[in-house]
RNA sequence: GGGGCUAUCGUCUAGGGGUCAGGACACCGCCCUUUCACGGCGGUAACACGGGUUCAAAUCCCGUUAGCCCUACCA
């Protein structure tokens, strides 16, 4: 087992746990990011722990402040709070002491490590130019063979003895051992092994500006230097990152630093099995914010997709053990119990998730979630109409829904076709009594109710629909006692007048 | 091409030698009902394939197939 750190598996006790979520700002937060994210978070949280934002913006040509604004207010409306990094709204202010956490700003610690390494030879600068590499590449594809820079079948053919001209601006290019496993001790895929001569000395600096020049360094050796230098004890990534490790860990190594725990978690698929891309729907995490869905659903939905979390040694068993709070999920969650595969996207059940989140919360804490779909009229509400008005409502699968149930409330309707067949002739006269009722109060509603229906020989649903369809435009709303109070005596006449 | 990961109902999954293969979502049916819903009860439905090992395999081993990832001076 050569190639292993003593520590890799298991973080120092001694130190706090420290986890990261590190993206790119090339465009939306997507919602597999997200769950990386909330795997990071809840890990950390479970364990006391603190979980830092960093952005990795070294691709130059994608990375815009908007793009890191986008994801620090989806990271925020998820509730996913970070202890470390970047401040919203204010490019080159951060919090925490490993600062800063963009990697743009970042670049003299990374060309110090770089100058480290070529000092002590661990690596080296290259010369040749991308068009000579491509043409060796295609030579020895076509060969059958795989073309791996200085190693392989092109070995003894780096620039060294390429004679290339030393005042020549140059790539930088870390020394990979050679011969023996690499093994990536992995929390989640358990251990995997890479044969140490798969790999080829990589780029860890592109091309610098003039001869003796570091240029912009790559991924994988930044996410190295600042996960170490971020004192960062479990890299919880997804698991596209899972043959990148081989070639960090021996960076962490040339550095003479212990290794982090790695924990690779599986994708997220499309409902087809499919990448999950714009194809299949929302992709990006504002989507759903704009879909009418709680943040926690969102959080425990996202959290449930290869995680299974087991109460006492035992896997959640009821739809009751399903639903669980924030609390719960930090206390239960655990990296033994995540899947090793990837799963598929299940809106059925996140709606489900939502439902009943929306139904058990107090209408306290759902109004300003739901507040963004509502009529500007809403806020003149009186308290007591608007918690009527949401608790009438909290059957709806969403947000979005609820809101929609309300418009009557807002809206005088239009009359739609068909709508003579519930305001028959037998209701007219009971619709005339309504419009003089005056206690609004549910029990004096019923009451009235009771009597009208007896005195003309109706039965509930008749007057019900036909007081939906004058007052909704419909023949659905909230209970007719809900609905006539969420309306107002005053406007109800007013309604009603139109078909009397 | 090389290297790596993965594989139980439609979906998320439990189960890791002997289970009627369990649950949740979705779906279907019944009940409740002033509409739509909610709710209650019940039902359909799975071990990718082929070889081993074993008295016994969903479970262990080896193949195969399929999907995905890496193989960039992207991240």
């Amino acid at each position: 087992m050569r190639h292993t750190g003593r520590l890799q598996g298991k973080a120092p006790m001694t130190r706090p746990i420290v986890t990261r979520f590190a993206p790119s700002p090339t465009g939306m937060l997507h919602i597999g990011g997200v769950r990386t994210a909330l795997f990071c978070w809840l890990f950390a949280r479970r364990h006391g722990g603190r979980f830092i934002l960093r952005i990795e913006d070294t691709d130059l040509s994608r990375s815009t402040d908007d793009n890191i604004r986008i994801i620090e207010e989806g990271m925020a409306w998820c509730g996913l709070d970070w202890d470390e990094g970047p401040v919203v709204g204010d490019p080159s202010a951060w919090t925490g002491p490993h600062g800063p956490y963009r990697q743009m700003q970042r670049m003299d610690r990374y060309r110090a490590r770089i100058q480290d390494l070529l000092d002590q030879g661990l690596a080296y600068r290259c010369r040749c130019d991308r068009e000579a590499l491509a043409l060796r590449r295609t030579a020895v594809e076509k060969a059958g063979k795989v073309f791996q820079y200085n190693r392989g079948l092109d070995a003894g053919k780096g620039c060294a003895e390429a004679g290339h001209d030393a005042s020549q601006a140059a790539a930088i290019r870390f020394r990979m051992p050679v011969g023996g496993d690499i093994v990536v001790r992995d929390l989640i895929k358990g251990d995997t092994r890479f044969p140490a001569d798969s790999l080829d000395d990589w780029i860890i600096a592109r091309t610098g500006d003039g001869p003796g020049e570091i240029g912009v360094p790559t991924y994988n050796f930044c996410v190295v230097v600042d996960d170490t230098q971020m004192e960062v004890t479990h890299v919880i990534r997804g698991d596209d990152h899972l043959n990148n490790t081989p070639k960090q860990i021996p960076l962490f190594e040339a550095f003479g630093y212990d290794l982090p725990a790695f924990a690779h978690v599986p994708m997220i698929l499309g409902a087809d099995g499919a990448k999950l891309s714009k194809r299949h729907g929302a992709t990006s995490i504002t989507e759903y914010q704009a879909m009418g869905l709680l943040p926690s659903a969102v959080r425990l939905a996202l959290a449930r997709l290869s995680w299974t979390p087991k109460i006492d040694g035992k896997a959640v068993e009821s739809a009751e053990e399903e639903l669980l709070t924030d609390a719960q999920m930090i206390q239960l969650f655990d990296l033994d119990d995540c899947q090793k595969s990837a799963a598929r996207f299940d809106m059925d059940k996140l709606q489900w998730i939502n439902q009943k989140l929306i139904q058990r919360s107090p209408w306290q804490e759902l109004e300003p979630h739901l507040r963004p779909f509502l009529p500007a009229a809403w806020a003149e509400k009186p308290k007591a109409w608007r918690a009527r008005a949401i608790q009438c409502t909290q059957k709806g699968k969403s947000l979005k829904d609820m809101a929609e149930a309300l418009t009557f409330a807002f809206v005088r309707p239009e009359t739609f076709e068909g709508a003579e067949k519930f305001l028959t002739p037998l209701v007219l006269p009971a619709l005339r009594e309504v419009r003089a009722l005056t206690d609004y109060s549910h029990e004096g509603l019923e009451a009235a109710f009771t009597d009208l229906l007896a005195r003309h020989g109706l039965k509930t649903k008749d007057l019900a629909q036909a007081l939906r369809v004058a007052l909704c435009g419909k023949p659905v709303s909230p209970g007719i006692y809900d609905t006539l109070l969420l309306v107002g005596p005053e406007e109800v006449a007013a309604r009603l007048a139109r078909w009397l």
